[in-house]
DNA sequence: GCGACAG
DNA sequence: ATCTTGTCGC
């Protein structure tokens, strides 16, 4: 398993992450349709903390976009680089989510976030660095509406409805399973609105959450004892 | 000014 | 995120 080192210049406050976000977030690209869902590789990220031990694991799992079998699984170990700040969950993340990418034996196609792209704060979440990062096509799929409002999605699974910052669109709430609380799609790099809620709902027909964030946490969990162990 | 707040 | 038993249900 690759092991990560906190990157020279990473940003060791919250007013650096900040200037890194509005840097970045001038090379953002939301107009771009994406591929079609079902089509080609999907690769799902996540992240395992060990606090105490300052241990920070990462996995990325591709899988074909049609059938969702796994094709492809790496990991990463790495140490914690940035407290957790609402808002600034990037900095916590990616140095080690980065290594597990570059450690998969094949291209990833559309990458799927545990958290946010557009829909932040600052316009500029998770799914949007990754992206900007790595000029791969990405989206965010969250299970909380963050600071956000929605209105509930109508019960079939499908349904969506806008979440919202004031006034803007930043997201949508998707009814993945009938009757269950939704998740909450945003756009992070290179795929519209429409598309991200379409490979949504194709990575979830079964679970509440897409197959990829599952694959990609209960990997990065069991990799996670194995390093701590 | 004080909380709330993706993972 | 993580700390955690049993329990209800397919």
């Amino acid at each position: 398993m690759t092991t990560v080192r906190i990157p020279a210049g990473w940003p060791a406050t919250e007013e650096q992450a900040r200037a890194v976000q509005d840097e970045l977030r001038e090379r953002v690209v939301t107009d771009e349709p994406g591929p079609p869902p079902r089509t080609g590789q999907v690769t799902g990220v996540d992240v395992a903390y060990d606090d105490e031990r300052d241990v920070v694991v990462a996995a990325a799992v591709v899988l074909d976009a049609a059938d969702l079998t796994v094709v492809a699984e790496a990991t990463a170990v790495g140490t914690v680089s940035f407290p957790y700040v609402p808002g600034l969950l990037a900095f916590r993340e990616i140095p080690t989510v980065l290594a597990a990418l570059d450690a998969l034996p094949c291209r990833p196609g559309l990458v799927v976030c545990d958290g946010y792209g557009l829909a932040h704060p600052r316009r500029f979440g998770l799914a949007s660095h990754l992206g900007v990062l790595t000029g791969l096509p990405t989206i965010g799929v969250a299970k909380n509406p963050f600071t956000f409002t929605y209105d509930d999605p109508g019960i079939p699974r499908g349904s969506v409805s806008p979440l919202r910052a004031d006034a803007d669109e930043v997201g949508r709430a998707l009814r993945t399973r009938e009757g269950v609380k939704p998740v909450f799609v945003s756009v992070g790099h290179r795929v519209t609105l429409d598309n991200a809620c379409a490979h949504a709902l194709a990575l979830t027909p079964e679970y509440r959450l897409p197959e990829t964030t599952r694959r990609a946490d209960a990997l990065c969990r069991r990799a996670l004892r194995e390093a701590t162990a």
